[in-house]
DNA sequence: TTGAAAGCGCTAACAC
DNA sequence: GTGTTAGCGCTTTCAA
């Protein structure tokens, strides 16, 4: 095994090692072209003798080609990204793309940056979540000539391709399913967080469908940082506190959701006779809990695996493909213990 | 607004723009050297104006400089990974570097591949976790003459530096409380993968304390896959089944932790008097369940800021700094609720 | 099947 | 303070 060397080796290494000329080498690291078994061989050998690892900068450069993919997203301590995350990689580990992360705090300043950063870096395509940016990011996606998909939303204007849910008709949905579940007084308990727009349309719509109903929301609480669980519970006591003929809450995401039915059952609350929950995003946590609290799956699966498609086709195809597509996918409520027809209003059980 | 160019803008572009020639755009896009307020002003406005980004591979290139930083990790899905990656971004916020992830689902082919692929992009440094690697991934380390920095684990020889937790000694330090405060029937229950070096560290150190006080592991079960908070609570109902006489039960991870202890709970099995429990990692969630699960911090905070710190240090100073460091730090006990000394050992209250 | 020449877009180093 | 020249390590293109 040979020291660490000063100077990284380079294809003229190889080539001097196996007597092959540098275009050939580069042609069998490359599986390019046809080479004959014995230089192959040759070249191969020799490249793994002394551990030549090529040099991608310089390969980008003389090639135009970059096989990377930039994937922005808000966080990654909210689960629901790695999980998008995680369907993008296999989908692109079929091709020859690369996914790259960046992450933006959900800040808009912060998601110039990021991006400026990786667009320096020519990727192949890029991948975004959400419909809102600066006029400054949306002028550097749209001259990067590159495919561009925005994820998780279709509420609004895609600059190319969008793939995702509506948010405010998710929670228009939300509030359907649980008026009709025959709850009345309903509180929602949510982000403070002004920069989550898919949480705020959410609301909009949950709000929206309620006054259709001549209804409105009857208690309201939020909260910034910490446990999402641990929140959960807190919020959950203050506005039970406050409003205690609350017969439905819905929390703005799971986690907090989960928080709120384990203070439920912690304190003998009836649940979902005397007080009916909600949550979103479907995560995998509510399978282990004492009771399932009622949710709506948010497709992140479907929504990556889309959105990677989508960039491997228009790669391919190169960069006309069939352009500006939307496409919206449809959530499902997922009713759980905690969202059911109340006994009073069940003149049959659903 | 200009249109989406067929060819991407280069320096010239805004070295015609701006009647300005391309080595002194490049000075004022990188703020070196000295130029006058006024070209400076010039060159900035053309960039603008064009909406010029700078392409980083051809700059990299030529200046033999790439200010990434490799992250290499299992999983994403983990929240453990998330967590130390977000110390990492904090730290390289302050200085031109910047992380790139890369997963390798705990698998030594994959995070061989993982390897070769960032190490092509020449990146300034490397943070992978764990010390085992296939000989040829250590040969990639090596020979790459970057500083490298193994993370979580310090139970082992590392390649330069390293920076974490001894697990075998957190497994020690976990059965030795255990048995002081009086249980002694205890059972074991984990992951099933055989590639989670440190799990399997943590397990042996467990047995090894265990065997010292002339005990051992009185049932074991072992999972793959699915939720693992449901999993926790479907193991804990089989090995309590099986085994119902046990007093304690040690999870490999704070997850399966949570799902047997609301398992308990759900159960009436009164923890921690006829039964305690105890996880690893100290992730948040614990703090939003109806108990504390008693746990150990795994310091994933202070691990991705140190690494990060290293990494940094060692690009300023030139690739030699102080070279191969192991900095072990010490995990805490977090007693909870559940790892409290059984009444009928109490002679003293703790 | 192989090789030689000419850049890719930028920056280091040196002139002016 | 600003410009010129010569590459960085590879791949494209074309010739042999």
């Amino acid at each position: 095994m040979a020291d660490a060397p000063k100077r990284p080796l380079t294809l003229r290494d190889v080539s001097e090692a196996s007597g092959v000329s540098e275009m050939t080498v580069s042609r069998v690291l490359r599986n390019r072209g046809d080479v004959s078994d014995a230089t192959r061989e040759k070249v191969l050998e020799a490249a793994k003798a002394l551990g030549y690892v090529p040099n991608k900068i310089a390969g980008a450069l003389a090639s135009q080609r970059v096989n990377l993919v930039a994937v922005i997203i808000p966080s990654l301590s909210n689960m629901v990204f790695p999980e998008v995350m995680t369907a993008i990689s296999d989908v692109l580990d079929d091709t020859p793309l690369q996914p790259v992360v960046g992450v933006t705090n959900y800040k808009k300043e912060r998601e110039e940056k990021v991006l400026y950063e990786m667009l320096s870096w020519r990727p192949s395509g890029v991948i975004i979540a959400g419909l809102e940016h600066s006029e400054a990011s949306k002028a550097m996606l749209r001259g990067a000539g590159i495919p561009v998909v925005e994820i998780m939303d279709t509420d609004g204007t895609p600059i190319d391709a969008a793939v995702g849910i509506s948010h405010r008709r998710a929670g228009r949905m939300m509030a359907e399913a649980i008026i009709k579940a025959g709850y009345r007084k309903i509180g929602f308990l949510g982000t403070k967080m002004p920069l989550d727009h898919r949480a705020r349309k959410r609301f909009e719509g949950f709000t929206e469908a309620l006054a259709k109903a001549g209804m409105e929301i009857a208690d309201q609480e939020f909260y910034e940082g910490g446990s999402a669980l641990g929140k959960g519970r807190e919020m959950t006591e203050a506005i039970l506190k406050r409003t205690p003929d609350l017969d439905f809450l819905y929390f703005s995401n799971d986690m907090i959701g989960a928080g709120g039915l384990l203070y439920c059952l912690d304190n003998g609350i009836d649940v979902p006779n005397q007080l009916g929950l909600a949550g979103f995003n479907g995560v995998e946590l509510l399978k282990g809990l004492p009771r399932t609290l009622a949710t709506m799956d948010s497709c992140r699966e479907e929504i990556g695996r889309k959105a990677a498609e989508i960039i491997a086709s228009r790669v391919e195809g190169g960069i006309e493909g069939p352009q500006g597509q939307k496409i919206e996918l449809t959530p499902t409520i997922e009713r759980g213990h905690t969202l059911r027809r109340k006994p009073k209003d069940a003149a049959y059980p659903e």
